[in-house]
DNA sequence: GGGAAGATGTTCT
DNA sequence: GAACATCTTCCCT
């Protein structure tokens, strides 16, 4: 158990046991948090998006369960990692009730802690907007990949913790981003203002 | 400030 | 063999 473990603590597990789109406009204001042996690095979750079982052909799990979706029909508040465009992985909180496969996408972060270590992994970006504003880029800020499937986000080395000294924010809800299939849906998040998120 | 295009490799059909 | 929950670079206005 690390201090920053301490001083932020994880929510608890039942946060995540609810509607994913509630979980998901939940989900904005909390902080993300990546711990390794020296460092630790962590930001405050501002855009997110919904991954529905039922009516959403954008969900990897429409299709019903495969190798790479597994870990989406996992314990709620675990993660949900996978490798997209040869380049790139996405992070996602699996959510609503075991079996469900329903998972929450966590598309930007505002940097709180630990930009240098975030910009060295960004390859030397310096714009705080840029160094995770976007669902690849804050995988790599958090050197967040496929070896953190189905693991436990109430522990180290990646957990979500109360962004509790945030002050109150409006959400806005759009249209998904970068999906054919059900992209109408209103199943975007973000906080009202944000200079963080990844598009306008 | 925005649009177009290419990179890249895993997964599923 | 096609699709893909993206990012960067390059060119345009």
């Amino acid at each position: 158990m690390s201090l920053y473990n301490y001083l932020w603590p994880p929510l608890p597990g039942e946060f995540y046991y609810d509607d994913t789109v509630t979980v998901a406009k939940n989900l904005l204001g909390k902080l993300l948090c990546r711990s390794t042996e020296r460092h630790v690095a962590a930001g405050i979750i501002v855009e997110t998006e919904a991954y529905l079982s039922e009516g959403d052909p954008a969900c990897h799990a429409a299709r019903g369960m495969t190798r790479r979706n597994a870990p989406m029909f996992g314990t709620p508040g675990s993660a949900y990692v996978y490798f997209i465009y040869g380049k790139y992985n996405c992070f996602n909180v699996v959510t609503n009730k075991p079996g469900k496969g329903e998972a929450v996408l966590v598309r930007a972060l505002e940097p709180v802690m630990g930009e240098d270590l975030m910009c060295r992994l960004r390859g030397g970006i310096t714009e705080r907007t840029a160094l995770a504003g976007g669902p690849g880029r804050l995988c790599q800020a958090l050197n967040i990949d496929r070896s953190l499937n189905e693991h436990d986000l109430m522990r180290p080395p990646l957990w979500i913790a109360s962004g509790g000294e945030i002050k109150r924010f409006k959400i806005i809800e759009t249209a998904r981003i970068g999906i054919s299939r059900g992209a109408a849906l209103p199943l975007r998040f973000y906080i009202e203002g944000s200079h963080y998120i990844s598009r306008r």
